[in-house]
DNA sequence: CATAAAACTAACCAATCGGTTAGATAAGTA
DNA sequence: TACTTATCTAACCGATTGGTTAGTTTTATG
């Protein structure tokens, strides 16, 4: 009945990613999407509506794309030590893609200011206590420890955590070697 | 011989440095920046070159406004209790001005990507090293300590501070609190 | 008091921003 | 094959970006 779309969504929307993630919002420019995305400025708004829409289906790309590193961290069985792992883990899985990138979740709101679109502030808050309860239902799994000792515990790891995105892309790696090493012997 | 300013560089300036630590440097524009330090672009321009040459000066204004704290840190014969109280009194300081702004200097750090200014990451490197530095001696004065361990502490330290800089920006005081305890726990 | 030099205002610049739209093109259906 | 409908290209929109410049105002000095 009609002419078919010459793209797919997902495909694009992973490359439009990709672009977010290395440039942060602001910067990345619809000029730099169509070219990135290989398609018009009309398919980017009839697809995703917004500059917006299409960056908050790039979260939901992204999020997708690092759900298998909170399904090992929540299906561990190595208490304490699985924390750690996911702490390496990300590391690692944010050298695979290109390094000096960080976290998108984290640069995005370390970007953002209180006036950000709601559904942005929603997303990253959500995702960030997705990964804190994830610390601290590892945490409680360790009778010897109270529940005031988990809640400062998954306090601590989630910002060792936003710590480490932000390191990510600008410190060495032994550095951050360092860095885990040390998070790990506090708790 | 000639007309003398209507203004002083150093007061713009520091209004000037308070607009980029809300709104971060691409965000805020000429026009914001002209509203906040009450003079016209020709004379912004006059005074500082560019955007770029303003933002540099504003750094240092930045950097001006919180030697104080790093000059506590060097004085300190706390040992690392005094370290401690640098995370401490950094959190009241980014308190004081406005609530939820982080360090400037972090803040940048996270914006820009490789491709960003020389002199911009010359200082962001700069001080970073500086506090590393500052951290590094303190470790170094404990003697039980030898130097690979401190080194690493000091990697430690340096990255747990990006976390806390940034982890004002959106995390609750007590959180910050918890992080800042259990961080002084593993050294 | 006249003059030279710097500081000011405000209009202006090309380029780019996010977003829209008119018209050409493609494709499933009647 | 004709028609309907969605997708495409590309020109276009007003607003804003960082930056410049012509011309007016101020002021210390000769």
């Amino acid at each position: 009945m009609a002419r078919q779309k010459a793209y797919n969504e997902e495909v694009v929307v992973e490359k439009a990613m990709n672009l977010f993630w290395r440039n942060g919002f602001e910067t990345t420019s619809m000029q730099m999407l169509e070219k990135e995305m290989g398609i018009n400025k009309f398919s980017i708004y009839a697809s995703f509506g917004s500059k917006n829409g299409l960056f908050l289906e790039s979260l939901k790309c992204y999020m997708g794309k690092i759900k298998f590193l909170l399904n090992t961290l929540e299906n561990s069985d190595l208490g304490i030590a699985g924390i750690k792992k996911y702490f390496y883990d990300f590391i690692e899985f944010t050298r695979e893609t290109d390094f000096g990138k960080g976290c998108l979740v984290t640069n995005t709101a370390n970007e953002i200011n209180d006036e950000a679109d709601e559904k942005i502030k929603q997303v990253i808050g959500q995702f960030t206590g997705q990964v804190r309860e994830a610390f601290a239902s590892i945490l409680k799994r360790d009778d010897t420890k109270d529940q005031v000792l988990v809640d400062q515990q998954a306090d601590y790891l989630i910002i060792a955590m936003v710590g480490l995105s932000s390191a990510t892309r600008f410190f060495a790696q032994s550095q951050l070697d360092n860095y885990i090493e040390n998070v790990f012997n506090s708790i």
